[in-house]
DNA sequence: CCTGATGCGTC
DNA sequence: GTCGGAC
DNA sequence: GTCCGACGACGCATCAGG
């Protein structure tokens, strides 16, 4: 059955509900692939972005620069409602999108009618959002934003607001995308697939697919493509039990993954989530473009300092840097250690067994601040566990453990890399408030702020959620509730009485928490219901954890 | 001119 | 980065 | 077995506003 087109953002937005209000993938799939069908070209590539999530190609550098605080500013602006009330409903709804369509349905001020966008309108006006930059551009976003919201029904607002905020929540997950794709145009879902995790862009995927050109989707220099992702297990004697084999065994160095490009005289390197970050290592640039070949390297970029390796937070006040100035290259030395190829002199190489593509770097000359990462050949648990003995020793992070016969699978997490890391120490603290949560956690207090004790005052240390299952998460949640001292909305005070002992992979000076000190990767491992908040830990402890976490480094750097 | 708020990207 | 949960 | 959402810490850039 095929209709004229319908490119408006109405439709989008329609289509996005029916979605959301099916939990049937199948169904979900038949509602975007006939959608999709009934694109234009160019009305295809937005949707196909828009519902993915991923407004702009990151590689471009292009950034909306909107949000939670500025949306609010708009929906005021629009509803003419008070702020007791929006942010009742923003409560009330734990997301956004679904809030905006509230507000607007109960708006005083109306527009004399209402302009229908279509998709390409919408996105081109989301692209000037983002051009404008300098004095009075947080207004001028403002203006071009409530100028579509004004003239948009509730149920647009609410999925433009989802599409600013970056979160759909409709259930259509990337996999259900490409599956929509495929089924819109009668092509196989492994070559979609294929193709999107190489080009790394839904819309430009789905036009291939449209016109019968997925082959076209190529490993292209100076485009990044998607990492190849690891899976951590808990210990050495899992990995070998696992396999069964020889391992490539890799220090696992904490720096910044990186994917360097280079084609002729122009080299990119890319980050992780496939920004352009050359420009932050000018001189990994230039030790790159001493390479005389073309090539797409994987590898990660590390702080490095008389040939130990610096703690992450040396390497951070590196990153996001526009201008790089000659103090901090020196004051912040860097290496690149890289461990993998994708592409060498017009060979795509990522099908190629692991062991392979080492030997392929192995056989390139690196100079200056580029090596090729060591490896050895591990198969049994003692010599695993030497390995990542000698791994902390000098100042690493643990080990990463690879299948030498696996192929590069781009953006996959696939059981062929693992990585072995352990926990620094654990700590038992006290929760004294609670945040709510936001999504499929919007009914509860699912944030939990702790303290440890200070001289018999309780300073707050971080904050976790993850570590508990949903069960523990209601029954702390409703316990949390008895406790109550004060209810300010988004948060919740409450008496400290409940212990939880939570685990961490290092600590920083911090001037965001009372005690001065924040964790690294925190996260809950158990509550603690036999002890009481006497028995919780000091602030003590924590300077000694962290002068301990020091001195090791300092004793790297006297080496 | 400085500071705090906001947004974003890295782990 | 971390984690639990859904499929 | 795999994917995914809901969350943690930091530092840098930018802009609004005193």
């Amino acid at each position: 059955m095929s209709e004229a087109h319908d490119n408006s953002f109405l439709a989008f937005s329609q289509v996005c509900e029916r979605v959301k209000s099916t939990m049937s993938k199948n169904m979900k799939i038949r509602i975007v692939s006939e959608y999709l069908k009934n694109l234009d070209d160019e009305n295809l590539k937005v949707a196909c972005d828009l519902f993915s999530g991923q407004i702009f190609p990151p590689w471009e550098g292009i950034e909306l620069q909107v949000g939670y605080s500025t949306l609010l500013d708009i929906l005021r602006e629009v509803s003419g409602l008070n702020d007791k009330i929006l942010v009742e409903t923003i409560i009330k709804h734990g997301d956004l999108g679904e809030a905006a369509e509230e507000i607007l349905t109960k708006r005083t001020i109306r527009p004399l009618f209402e302009e229908k966008y279509d998709l390409v309108q919408v996105y081109a006006r989301l692209r000037k959002v983002a051009e404008v930059t300098g004095k009075g551009s947080v207004y001028e976003k403002k203006k071009i934003l409530t100028g579509l919201y004004l003239n948009m029904t509730p149920l647009e607002a609410k999925y433009l607001t989802k599409v600013l905020t970056g979160e759909m929540r409709i259930g259509l997950v990337s996999g259900l995308i490409i599956e929509s794709i495929a089924e819109a145009f009668n092509r196989v879902f492994d070559e979609v697939n294929e193709a999107f995790l190489l080009i790394n862009s839904v819309g430009e995927t789905a036009i291939l697919a449209k016109y019968g050109k997925l082959s076209e989707a190529k490993l292209v220099l100076l485009r990044p493509t998607n990492f190849m992702l690891a899976e951590s297990m808990q210990s050495a004697e899992e990995i070998v039990d696992y396999f069964r084999k020889e391992l490539v065994c890799e220090f696992k160095l904490d720096g910044v993954r990186v994917q360097c490009h280079k084609k002729g005289d122009v080299v990119k390197i890319f980050s992780r989530k496939a920004n352009e970050v050359s420009a932050q290592f000018p001189e990994i640039v230039e030790d790159l473009l001493k390479i005389d070949h073309d090539f797409i390297f994987d590898g990660e970029v590390l702080a490095f300092k008389n040939g130990r390796p610096l703690p992450f937070s040396k390497l951070q006040t590196r990153l996001q840097r526009k201008y790089v100035d000659e103090k901090i290259v020196s004051e912040i030395p860097l290496m690149l250690f890289v461990y993998d190829i994708l592409y060498f002199d017009g060979e795509p190489l990522y099908k190629m067994p692991l062991i392979e593509r080492k030997k392929v770097i192995e056989k390139i000359e690196f100079t200056g601040r580029i090596e090729c990462l060591e490896y050895t050949l591990v198969s049994k648990k003692e010599e695993v566990e030497r390995k990542f003995f000698e791994s902390l020793e000098l100042g690493y992070e643990g080990l990463m453990l690879k299948d030498p016969s696996s192929a590069y699978t781009v953006g996959k997490r696939g059981k062929y890399w693992i990585k072995l890391k352990k926990e620094l120490d654990t700590l038992d603290v006290v929760i004294v408030a609670a945040e709510r949560g936001h999504g499929k956690r919007a009914e509860i207090f699912s944030d939990y702020v702790f303290s440890v004790w200070d001289n018999g005052a309780l300073k707050t240390i971080g904050k976790a959620y993850s570590g508990l299952t949903d069960k523990e998460l209601l029954e702390v949640n409703e316990r949390l509730k008895d406790l109550a001292i004060k209810d300010e909305g988004w948060r919740l005070i409450v008496r400290p009485e409940i212990v939880i002992e939570v685990a961490f992979n290092g600590i920083q000076k911090s001037d965001r928490h009372e005690s001065g000190f924040a964790l690294r990767f925190p996260r809950i491992k158990r509550i603690r219901d036999d002890k009481s908040i006497d028995e919780a830990d000091t602030i003590e402890k924590v300077k000694a954890i962290y002068e301990r976490q020091k001195s090791l480094e300092g004793e790297r750097l006297n080496k």
